[in-house]
DNA sequence: TATTGTTATACTCTATAACTATA
DNA sequence: TATAGTTATAGAGTATAACAATA
C-alpha cells in the first residue's frame, strides 16, 4: 500500500502485446504442478525427478541412461548422481543390457515398483486440486489442447525421444515406432 | 541404434500414469516457447527477462522493483543487476516516486519504448511458429483455456500479483482491483 | 518497527571437458 | 572411430542474510 492509497498495481503484459504473455500463463501453470506435485514427493530421492524416472523405469522395455536424459530433458551427467541416490535408497537398479555393455538399463526394485503405484495416486490428486479452479470442460479442453500442441512441438525434435506412442494417439497417428 | 536392431525406445510415464505426465507436457510447451522467443531477444540485456521487464515498464503506472518481483515471480535481489543492464543499455530509467523516496519506478526511456515496439511484433510471429504445428480451432482452444487455468490458479495468491484485470476478463470477472 | 532497494555471500542446478569401457 | 557412462570442474542462476534509506 502507497501512501497515495492506491495498490501497487503491475499491469500485465499482456495489456499492449496480445499473445506475448503465454509464456507467463504457462509459467503460473508450470510452477502451480510443480509445487502441488512436488509437494507430494519431496520425501523421495531428487523429488519430481526421481519419481519421473522411477516412472519410467517401471516399463517392460527399461530405459538407458542416455534415453531418459533425452526423455526428461536434462544433461546426460546429472543421471549418475540421481540413479546413485535412487539405487542407493532400494527402488531402482542398474542392469547391464546384455546385447551392449555400455548401456545400463534402469529397472525398478520391488520397492520401487510398490512406492510408484502408492505415490501416482497422489500425485494425481494434487494435479486434480491444481485444475479444480476450473470447470470441467476447460479443464478437459486445456487437457487436451495442451497434449496436442507438447505433441506437435515434440514431433518438430523426434531424434530427441522416440516414443511418442501414447501422445500419438491423440491426433490419430498410429503409435508404432519401432521403424523410425 | 542398439544392436538388438530396436530403437532406444523410452516409455511415457503416461502410460500407466494417467495425468502424471502434464508437467511433462507443459514443459515441452513452456520450452518451445522459450527457445522461439529467446532467439528473437537474446542481443537485447537478459534476454526474455529484459523483454518482460520492459513492458510492464512501458505501462501508464509503471512498477516499482518489487512489484516487477513478485509479478516475474523472482527474487528481488535479482533485480538490481537486470535493471543496471537496461539502464546502462538506455533501454529503462529509475525514477524515484515523489510520494515514498524509498521505490523507485522503472519506465521505460524512449529507445526503450521504440525498441518494445520492434520486437513485439517478432515475439508474436515467433509464437505463432510454435503454435503453428496445431490446427488453429486447437491454438484458440488451448490459449483460452490455459489462460483460464493461469488465471485461476494466480487468483488463489492475488497478494502477490494484484493485477489481473486483463487475465480477469477472460473469466467474465470485473478488472477493478483497487479496493483489493 | 516495517519496507524498498542494495550488496555480498553461499547454494543449487546445469553445462563442459576429459576419461573408461565397450562397440 | 563412435557411443554409454562416469567424474571433476566451472558456470549460470538463484536464494540468504545483512545493510542503508525512508516511511
Amino acid at each position: 500500500m502507497t501512501s497515495s492509497g492506491e495498490v501497487d498495481r503491475v499491469a500485465l503484459p499482456t495489456d499492449d502485446i496480445p499473445g506475448a504473455d503465454l509464456g507467463w500463463v504457462l509459467g503460473i501453470v508450470l510452477r502451480g504442478w510443480h509445487e502441488a506435485v512436488d509437494a507430494v514427493l519431496e520425501d523421495l530421492p531428487h523429488g519430481l525427478r526421481g519419481f519421473q524416472i522411477l516412472a519410467v523405469a517401471a516399463h517392460e522395455n527399461p530405459p538407458t541412461q542416455t534415453g531418459l536424459a533425452r526423455h526428461l530433458h536434462i544433461d546426460k551427467t546429472v543421471l549418475p548422481y540421481v540413479i546413485d541416490d535412487l539405487v542407493n535408497a532400494g527402488l531402482v537398479e542398474r542392469r547391464v543390457d546384455p546385447n551392449d555393455r555400455r548401456m545400463r538399463r534402469i529397472v525398478t526394485t520391488d520397492a520401487g515398483a510398490r512406492l510408484l503405484r502408492q505415490r501416482k495416486d497422489a500425485v494425481e490428486r494434487a494435479q486434480a486440486d491444481v485444475l479444480g479452479g476450473v470447470p470441467d470442460a476447460v479443464r478437459d479442453a486445456f487437457l487436451d489442447a495442451s497434449g496436442r500442441v507438447a505433441l506437435s512441438i515434440h514431433s518438430t525434435k523426434p531424434y530427441l525421444d522416440p516414443c511418442l506412442a501414447v501422445l500419438g494417439a491423440l491426433t490419430g497417428a498410429e503409435g508404432d515406432l519401432s521403424k523410425r
